[in-house]
DNA sequence: CTTACGGTCTGTAGCAGCTACAGGAGCAAG
DNA sequence: CTTGCTCCTGTAGCTGCTACAGACCGTAAG
């Protein structure tokens, strides 16, 4: 990291990795499948990247860690088909994608309830028969 | 389908699909992975497949279902490092992966909390604010 | 100046767990 | 015999990365 001509410090791929948190291989990736854009390069053809690139790319993480899909995430960035007009299609996309958050709970939650009630009949014991698997084979 | 010598009926690769509700090339891939058994063929090579493997495919489902991974399944089949000894070892793998399942319950509700909070957050107005975006930014 | 050690570059293969094709052969009915 | 379906094999694609190999580059020590 080093100063470059008034406050944009210059980042090489792995200062970006370090400042966000995000994998070294991982900006590459994403800047393949156009989530972050294509970087300046030093003569050598090293990338450098700007405050904006960590910002943009924090901004990705965090909804990562919200589960979003990346083709979701392109759609919040503005990108993909046509930028992005207003507050009122990133609220349906955030409800449809917590729709979809809400569908998995209750999936696990009807999962978690099957394991946990065959588990409980398990005698933990040595013999050969078993609730568990006696529960998948009907 | 057809009657073979006894009371095994002998089924085509269709015919297990249809019987499980399995889809007709998965059955190819569990095969290649070692979940089904190579079945017997037919003398042109066709694959003959018997009750036993409906009953092994529909347990392969069902554990599918309940998200035990397919390496967790060969486990319960007693494929794997060994056949699987006692009812004691399954009880462990299927608790070990309901504190999995539980895990990604408790993650998903704390993904839920967020989205529904800024989401709430929304006028759903045309103007390019927006609650959601501010949030990601940070 | 040279040498060593790291960083970076590219492309590609690998992971799970399928799904879907292409291109060829077989089989049953009309 | 031909039509139309199934079946065969192998391989590529999907998501979201991660991890190599093999080639450069850049810097600091000797």
């Amino acid at each position: 990291m080093q100063a470059d001509h008034m406050n944009e410090r210059s980042l090489r791929r792995s200062d970006l990795a370090q400042a966000t948190g995000c994998n070294l291989e991982t900006i590459r990736y994403y800047e393949g499948v156009d989530l972050l854009p294509a970087p300046a390069r030093t003569a050598a053809g090293h990338r450098v990247y700007g405050e904006k690139d960590v910002g943009r790319l924090k901004f990705i993480m965090r909804a990562r860690e919200l589960g979003f899909s990346l083709e979701n995430i392109r759609g919040l960035l503005g990108l993909g088909d046509g930028a992005l007009r207003s507050c009122a299609e990133v609220k349906d996309r955030t409800e449809l994608h917590l729709a979809d958050v809400r569908t998995k709970i209750a999936d696990l939650q009807r999962i978690e309830a099957v394991l946990s009630h065959t588990a409980a009949l398990c005698t933990g014991e040595d013999r050969p028969d078993c609730a568990v698997l006696d529960s998948l084979r009907n």
